[in-house]
DNA sequence: ATGTTTTTTGAATACGTATTCATTTGGAAG
DNA sequence: CTTCCAAATGAATACGTATTCAAAAAACAT
């Protein structure tokens, strides 16, 4: 590999001069510095970036440590800030959770002296927040947050469980099924606190046999959707707690051969991109102003600017704002 | 920040006794890997793993450069690509084309002495294929290939294509329009190439007023759907070179107040996840057996492994398959 | 006890860069 | 032609680790 010592050695000067034509530094004789130029063009060098990261402790790195791109809310996200480093002129390291421990993840990141971190994996009550609290490293979670205190961007989520209940609600229907994931999640959590408000203040008791929590894989909505619609008495509307979710029992039931929303109403959360095609038309929560992977990659960036934490914690919660499309109906 | 120095001191060891202990050296007394241990809980020390880097040579990461996650096949592979590499123990850098030049995403990727390169982003004759090509890191390119040679996993496109029109041919269809995207990348080449290999072999003449090539963003997708179905004689099937193109063309029909395939067939190629969906049901080309990403990364995987480039390149390709499903039909 | 091998450890060095500090160069002022 | 000052450069060092080589310690055989 060539290194500056050969470049230096090349153009006749020592290896310090060549750094310092390399960092743009004033006082370096125009002369000399075309020399060096020259010579690092004849070495085609390439600068060794882990050697600078070494000295001036600073990778121009992040890290991203997301949930699955099954899950299209994340695509969406993943996308966001991905573009957004780059254009800042930041690498990206990205992890996705399951194939690895995220203890690992978040252990191998910091030795890896990344500027920052993004990160939804993070549970409500979770040790993983206090040893990044810890780290001094600036980061924002978001989607999901952690119980107490900590940056992030998140969907002011109870509320989206609310309207959407409500929604449905207004459309006369009571038989309400609640298909969620884990509620160690605060998004989880948070939206399935919503539906229960909603439902307590209009005086209808939930029925427990209309409420799921499982993982959010494809093959258990499925197998979920299918027991909902083959009760006794199914119900008249179906609430996922994410749109993703949503579309995995779309199109369960839709394979059952029975039709949205003449059948069944179905609602999810997030607005994802694909729910607002005409062939899906998903009535769903989003936000529509900002997207919620700019907004924590931006602070994120603001954070490493200012040299480190705030003082005060960031934390945006974005409003939600109801979707009606074409998959909700008056119940009949 | 501690360091292997502060451990060395704490457990009255040289820092090359807390490096052995580190990388689990043989040569180590049980009692003094004890201490050092300890002194390393103690301290919570974690190792600078670019101090690491700098002297084995080694970073333990992969190189990511891909498309857009707007296209939906390239968060297929994105998804596939960065759990395997994460349960291999790699660490993914991640760059979507677009925001920053190309060139500068290699050059920094290449400083970053990254273990090896999966790129989808290169062009038929692209300058770059011979930097990567030149400097030694193992590589492979996915879903697109340069002209000459390299490592790559693609699609067999031209017989996607080929295969592709002779389905919509067998049910009769004869203008047919054809939506592709930068004919400088092999994909899109070779799709239409196959496009215009089986129109020709059917006897059919394109007409040009049918064929555009253009950007692939939704909006660009649209306007040109839109042109297409109100052309005095509008097409009676379309073949978008991409599923994600087809997508949006689809939303722009039924928004037109058209129906498929009753008014229009419609087509994609690579049959992507949303396209089985019961709501959608997009015929398409696939290759079911296996992933491409999946394949791109394994096959680094084993370059790396091997402890570099392969004698005879590998040039892999996959065999195409179509999936009829619900937006075809007999032309009436 | 002595010599011999083997195991365990430490000192020194390298990796490629940035940066501090001292030295040299060149020019301006006298 | 000196003297002084600013500009330009080089030598040396640090960053935190792995590794080589030599030395010390331990284990073993005689």
């Amino acid at each position: 590999m060539i290194s500056s010592k050969d470049v230096a050695k090349l153009a006749g000067v020592s290896q310090a001069t060549v750094s310092r034509v390399l960092n743009n530094a004033k006082s370096v004789k125009p002369e000399t510095r075309k020399k060096v130029l020259q010579a690092m063009e004849i070495l085609r060098y390439q600068p060794n970036l882990i050697a600078r990261s070494l000295v001036t402790n600073s990778t121009k790195t992040i890290a991203l440590i997301s949930g699955t791109l099954k899950n299209g809310f994340f695509v969406e996200t993943t996308d966001s800030i991905i573009n957004l480093a780059t254009k800042h002129g930041y690498k990206t390291m990205v992890y996705f959770e399951g194939e690895a421990k995220l203890k690992d993840i978040v252990d191998t990141v910091m030795g890896n002296k990344v500027d920052g971190i993004l990160m939804s994996s993070i549970l409500l009550d979770d040790p993983l927040f206090h040893e990044i609290e810890q780290s001094g490293i600036p980061y924002m979670f978001f989607n999901r947050r952690p119980r107490n205190g900590g940056n992030y961007v998140v969907l002011d989520n109870t509320m989206a469980g609310e309207m959407i209940t409500k929604h449905l609600l207004d459309l006369g229907h009571e038989r309400i099924a609640y298909i969620t994931g884990d509620p160690t999640i605060s998004t989880f959590l948070e939206r399935k606190t919503g539906f229960e408000k909603a439902m307590r203040e209009a005086g209808i008791e939930i029925d427990p046999h209309l409420v799921f929590i499982t993982k959010t894989t494809v093959a258990e909505v499925e197998k979920i959707t299918w027991k909902l619609m083959n009760l006794d008495e199914p119900p008249t509307a179906i609430i996922c707690a994410t749109d993703t979710m949503a579309l995995a029992c779309m199109d369960t039931i839709m394979s059952m051969g029975l039709s949205i929303p003449d059948d069944v109403s179905l609602v999810g959360i997030d607005d994802i991109k694909i729910s607002s095609h005409r062939a899906i038309q998903l009535t769903s929560i989003g936000h529509h102003k900002f997207k919620m992977g700019e907004i924590a990659a931006e602070n994120l960036m603001e954070m490493i600017q200012q040299g480190g934490r705030p003082k005060q914690p960031r934390q945006i919660v974005l409003q939600p704002e109801l979707i009606v499309r074409k998959t909700t109906a008056r119940r009949k």
